[in-house]
Parts: structure tokens; sequence; C-alpha cells
DNA sequence: GCTGTAGTTGACAAATTCTTTACGGGATAT
DNA sequence: ATATCCCGTAAAGAATTTGTCAACTACAGC
């Protein structure tokens, strides 16, 4: 579960984004003032930081300049103008990422994931880091969604693709339902939501059996599923 | 003998630059708004241009990024505050180096020299001035943006040429929509965006099919374009 | 001002993907 | 044993995404 920190002096705005983002399986905690947002970030250990630009008793800038000097946390800026100049300044101070108000919820949690996905990368120079990933007779091309099984390309859907993606990079190890969820579709699993048996199903008849004839992936009834190691 | 273009409207300050760099062996091209400045700057082959930032018709960021479209020529940015954000902005955006103004004249051919000196040496410019992209029987001229199909030339416009080079730069790996539209249009990927889909489809029209018949570009469905390796 | 070119947007069809519903079967608990 | 729960999956339906035409806007050049 990822603690999200909003400071916003919008209420309503705060309100909504509280619920969206909760909806959307995250923890959301909002303080609306600059002073409290320095405090509260250096408090506690969020994921991310969505913060935004005019605030009363300390701007966004001076709030961000000062997490930075104690932390290194993911920090989103919200801003009422489209404007370049605080964007740049606001990435030249150390923020992660820009977005302009208004803006949609969608593309809030998308920026969100960019930024969480880049800072969560264990490498990021282009060089070293893996593009393929590989697990018995599959191959998965990171780079262009590519799924190779043998020689033959797969024709996987990007929900399938994460999927599969994320049981190999689990593999040997439980991967629940809501987490999967989660990860490929956004959202928090509801109750009667078959949609990632769905994609799961969908997935065994593509990629098949292992070369010994043996299942790849295993369902755990109640909990999850995982992609069988050896 | 090194073409200088001042981009100023401060006219005595035109002036003296004019009489003081000429006598330390320049040749100086003066102009007096924005508009003329881009439009100078990019007809000629300067070795450096002076830009203030407080201009006439096109503020100085405004005329970095119109110049940065079609030009790696060197740009020294000129500013009457000694804002931080000013430098900040110009730098991000692609100039060379910073000079706030009042500045001293000996000051400011010391660090032309040391961008001129840093841009000619000849490891960067090797790499950085390569001249000529080529894939497949594509041949994308660099230097002046011309583009070979084989032997004919195409009628492309900088858009589609700024994303023609993009995905063959990163041939094989995916390109996101997003990606392209900010590399491409210089503005990030709004909801309903469809402006880089346009770009994609004229210029798939333009450059057709590889030469044994199969598509140059694929759609990643959800995420964006690439185009083919072999 | 007029004209042409480039870029953007709306509209719509077509293709693809995702979700829901429904039913059946096996697992689990009582 | 049997009632219940959970999952597999087919099929239908909903929703999204993309390709592209055509109209529209913006703007540089004449």
């Amino acid at each position: 579960m990822i603690d999200i920190l909003l400071v916003d002096d919008d209420l309503e705005l705060c309100e909504l984004l509280v619920e969206f983002l909760g909806s959307e399986g995250y923890r959301v905690t909002a303080v609306n003032d600059g002073l409290e947002g320095v405090e509260t970030a250096l408090s506690r250990n969020f994921g991310i930081v969505l913060l935004d630009v005019t605030l009363p008793k300390l701007n966004g800038f001076e709030v961000l300049r000062k997490i930075r000097q104690q932390s290194q946390v993911p920090v989103l800026m919200l801003t009422a103008r489209g404007d370049d100049v605080d964007r740049i300044v606001g990435l030249e101070i150390g923020a992660d990422d820009y977005l302009s108000k208004p803006f949609n919820h969608r593309e809030l949690v998308a920026r969100m994931k960019a930024i969480l996905r880049r800072v969560n990368s264990p490498d990021e120079s282009d060089r070293t880091r893996r593009k393929v990933l590989e697990m018995d007779d599959l191959s998965l091309n990171l780079a262009n969604h590519e799924v190779l099984l043998g020689e033959t390309v797969l024709d996987i859907t990007a929900t399938e693709f994460v999927v599969l993606k994320t049981l190999i990079e689990k593999s040997g190890e439980l991967v629940t339902r809501d987490e999967l969820t989660q990860v490929a579709l956004n959202r928090r699993l509801m109750l009667h939501d078959r949609a990632i048996d769905m994609h799961v199903s969908n997935l065994r008849r593509k990629i098949g059996n292992k070369p010994d004839g043996r299942p790849r992936l295993k369902t755990v009834r109640g909990s999850g599923y995982f992609y069988i190691a050896d």
C-alpha cells in the first residue's frame, strides 16, 4: 500500500483526490498549507508527495526546497498555470514531474506511476537496464512489449503483458488478485470483479504449458496466482 | 573570422558591442527584436548568438526555442535581472551559457571563447554533429532536414522529421505517444490529443513500407509506436 | 490583405481490448 | 454429505483506442 501526501489549499480538490486515489488503492493524507506540508512530509515515510505550487504560509517551491534538504521522497508538482517557467524551476529544484491544473485524474495516476517506476527501478542508466525478461521458453521484450514463445511472437494485449511480466518477475511467489488488478488494471479489486481472472485465463491459453507439459501458472484458491519456478 | 549575431533591443548596448567585438576581431550582426532574431539566426551560419531575454515581439526564451528546433548554433543568453530563474530556464531550453547585465566586456569575450572552445572540441563534435541518420532505405540529413527514400527526396514537415528521427534513433523500442508529443510538439500529451497520431499517419503515408513490403512503424496499442528494426 | 503550408481538432468507422454475465465444476467448510 | 465459495472460461456487451478524412486555425511569405 502506497502512502500519498497531498499538499493543497483547495479543499474541494483535496476531497475529490482523497476519494479518487483511495479508490485506486492508495492511502492519502491531505494537508492544506506549506508549513504543514513540510512537517508532514518529513514526519512519515510517504511514497510520493503531490505538491501544489500556490500555497499559504510557504509556497510550493519553498516547501520542495525544505523537503529536499532532508528527503529524497518523490515529488509531483501541481500548478494552476500551464507555465513552462514554473515547470522548469520546479524540476530544477528537484521535483520529479509536473502537472498543470486542471488535470485529469487518470493522468495524475499515470504520472505518479511513471515516477514511482523510475524511482524504484534499480538502475537508471540506459545501457545496463534490462530490456528483456526471460523465463523458461518465454522472452518478454520490455522495450517494445513483444513476447516470444520460443521463436514465435505471441499476440498479447498490453494488460496481459503486464500481468505476465508481474508474475514472472515474482515467479515462485504468490501474487494476489488484488495486486495484479492494481498493477495491470489501475484499480482496486472490487466485489465480483472477475476481470483479472479473465486476463489470466486468456494468458494461459496464449502461453500454453511449459516445454515439459506442466502448466506455467498456478492458482492459489482464495488468494491469487503464481508462475511456477523450477 | 567568426560571425556573431547579437539580438537585443537596447540600441546603445548594440552599438557599443558592435564596436568592441569588432575591435576584438569578430564580425557582428545586430538585430533588435525576437522575430528578426530567429529569422537571422537561421538564415546564416553564425558562430554564436548573443541573445537578450527581454525582447519585443518574441522573448528570448521563445527565440531560443525556435532556433533550437532547427539549429545547434551556440547561444549565450543575456539578461537584465540577476535572476536565477531566468538562468535556469535558459539553460534548460538549450542555452550554452548565461550572463547577467550589466556585464564586463572582457567577461563576455571570455565566456564566448569558453563556449566556442567547448563546442569545437573534437570529441564532442563528431558525436553530436553526425550529419546523416540512416535506416533501411531511408536517409535523414540532420543538417538540413532532408529525408531521402532511396534516391528521391521526400516532402516532410519539420514535425514529421523530428518524429521520424526519434523513432529511428530508438528503433526497435517503443516510444510512447507522450514522449513523441514532448519531443516533436514541445508540449505534453493532453486528453483527447490526437495530433501525434496524425503526424504518424502522415508519416506512414509518405515513407511507405520497407523494401520487402513490411510496414516500418508498428503501433503498440495503449502505449505508442516503434520503428521495426531487423 | 491574400495564399499556401503546417498543425490541430472533431467526427466517425473499424479494430481491438476489457468487463460483465452466466454457468459449470472442483475445492472447502460445516 | 452437501452447501457454499471460488475459479475457469465461453459468450456477449461495453468501452477504449487508433486510422484517417476533412474542416478549421495559425501563421509566415508574398
